[in-house]
DNA sequence: CATGAATGAGCTTTCATTCAT
DNA sequence: GATGAATGAAAGCTCATTCAT
């Protein structure tokens, strides 16, 4: 994740008072910022706290940064950076069943943002969403449209392909998305500090949530029976 | 609603017109509160704006509430009155097979949960959970848990009378709360600001969920196949 | 002066802490911070300083004023309050010779306006019409313009009269308002702190000013001899 | 100009091109500062400002200016060097008539201070008195006193000759002075920025200024009446 | 010498909280 | 009880000043 870049051995070098520094800076900021947005919500998270995180003083991240605000959709769009063209250029290559397809989605979701610092940002979205319609819009641009074609585009050649079951697409993809969503949102919520949170171990979680998904998109024998409202007595 | 439990016996008493609904008071402020919080957050949401709109003063909303924190921790609380006993009243009266039962948690969720103001408890704990641990705890105990316990029991009763596959229920109760939750968080936030929001409605979602999720729980003729990694060629 | 319409005697009663005076305060406040500005200038004035000078806290200044700069642009409306309408009345009703007159204009100036704290305003203006274009425009067509219409009135009615000898108007008015401007200048600026400025009379600055430009203004009976340049003794 | 003693000898040190005009470095800091402080007044004018205006970084302003205000301090001193001693030597050897004496005078100081950027320091010293008395005091031993002083003699000259009537002095000198100051800071303030003061030619206001002014301080064959109050005409 | 990144005291502004009415 | 004027701690932001390079 973009954020990664920045933090390496940050820790590393003794800092004297006016060490310059000036291109690291804003990494280190962005990834204060991330951290402390996610954890707090940007209304109650201070740029002094973002500062000292990063190393700096409050003046500094002003240098860089010409408000909380720009700041705060600065954090948004770092972690947003195009990896959607990667994506959709592994999706054209891949060879294999769809549900291999789908688990891949998945396992690779995990790897490369669900345990990241990056999953921060759907949370982040979650809540401050309605306070920066212009963010909202913008994500919705570059995440949420994105992410929707790329799990249409899988589930459709499941379709396409006979093994899966048809749907409608609109909602078809938050069967794969919302499990995913829910896991990035709880993990940097209640996750992070309640037991029940504690002891889910995402891994297997996802692990579940796959077959599940698989076996609920898949075409049966014998279709379950139409349920009426408390049939049998 | 729950909140409404609050105002519920306030007709009852007959003042002098600008006296009325006196001890409605309270239950005016915290359903402001709740539509505030959710909509903005609970930093950024000025008690001012909460008095305004429950259309009290200021000072008076201190009246009722020590502080702005004891305000949002009533919110919740006042949010979540246990519903639970009911429902496992519910549960343990219900007549027909475990699909229907599904369905049926699932459909009243959005009709007593989902689709009222409390659903925005859900967006609520999701942002502040780590700036109130102590609420944490509290929502983890009155509703995680006894939310986990029943999803689970209506799933192991589907397991038991061999109706859904055996699964690892630590994690199976995700595959029912997931989309449930990520619904009630998307449409406080995104959702409520942004095209893709705007479109999606949630009783079509319910609907396909619950299909995919009881498919997905279904016990197979033939279960898929295990994935190899990129098997076929 | 409007100013004056406030201060009155606030000072002569105790205030408890949440003492509400409401209506007293905006005018309190606009005549600190006339003070304030005309004293050390818009920029170096601290609003902290101007709420304790009357005698309120920082935070309700900003009740009554939304910004410092709001607050500016209030001062120097309040104390331009739009004299110039009765003015006008006591010209059309002037009975006497244009001399006279002249001479009223100057001692009543100096009463009502330079020897009262409104004389600030000019100073004010003078100091910061550059930072705030929009109160010099302001400025200009509430006090400049009208002023300018009202001394060029009087000189014009002398020249009619026969009493004044002809000008150009457009330059002639400032034979009566630069001596009257420079004293309302210099009596908040050098004449308040330095030796020499602390030593004049304005009542006797102004007589020796007026004798001067009546007979500067006179028609003479021998017209001084044009000079060429460095005539002969 | 007097910043311009600072650069003069500048061009004689023949270095690099880089390392051309290092010497001449606090000139036009002085001249950058004089503009900008006359322009916006002290407090709101940034030291990164005056920098950039003369072509150098920040940093490099302290090198020549231990603080804010020692630059401001430098710039008063730098632009009121002594001329007196050069105009009273002019005033010894002035041969002609007082009235042409005073003439040359306004003439002269337009020319060579009023037109100039020093007529600034007018402004600047009207607008910062206060905040700067050590400054103002210096100014009123250097400028002040010394030029009270010239334009006493000037007058006393006339009357000493029989060509101005006989005046008190100390009040005399600002029927000269306050013409010309007002002028000055009319320039730099409210005729910068509005249309009333755009207008204004200050060479044809000096011209009628001159004769009024002379007109006034002559010797009338026929003094005019003294006024009783609405005396008839 | 010159630079400009970094600092942090200081200022404007906000807003939860208080309390006289 | 209800009010809303008043408070002042706290937060965002600025900018004179420093100093390693």
């Amino acid at each position: 994740m973009p954020v990664k870049n920045f933090d390496s051995d940050a820790q590393s070098c003794v800092h004297a008072k006016h060490e310059r520094r000036k291109d690291a800076r804003p990494g280190e900021l962005l990834a204060a910022a991330l951290e402390l947005f996610v954890e707090k919500g940007f209304a109650a998270t201070r740029v002094e706290e973002v500062a000292k995180l990063a190393g700096v003083s409050k003046g500094t991240l002003f240098i860089y940064f010409a408000s909380k605000e720009e700041l705060f959709k600065a954090v948004v769009r770092e972690n947003i950076s195009g990896r959607f063209e990667e994506w959709n250029a592994e999706f054209e290559n891949f060879q294999g069943s769809s549900a291999d397809m789908l688990r891949y989605c998945l396992t690779a979701w995990w790897e490369h943002i669900g345990s990241t610092k990056a999953s921060g940002i759907t949370k982040l979205m979650m809540s401050e969403a309605r306070n920066f319609p212009e963010l909202a819009t913008f994500y919705e641009h570059e995440v949420i449209q994105p992410g929707h074609a790329l799990i249409g585009r899988v589930l459709q050649r499941g379709v396409d392909r006979g093994e899966f079951r048809a749907i409608d697409m609109k909602y078809g993809v938050y069967i794969v998305l919302a499990p995913m969503l829910f896991l990035a949102m709880w993990k940097h919520s209640l996750g992070a500090c309640c037991d029940a949170g504690a002891q889910l171990v995402p891994e297997d979680y996802i692990a579940l949530q796959a077959e599940t998904i698989l076996n609920g998109l898949s075409i049966r024998q014998t279709p379950p029976p139409l349920s009426q409202k408390n049939t049998a007595s």
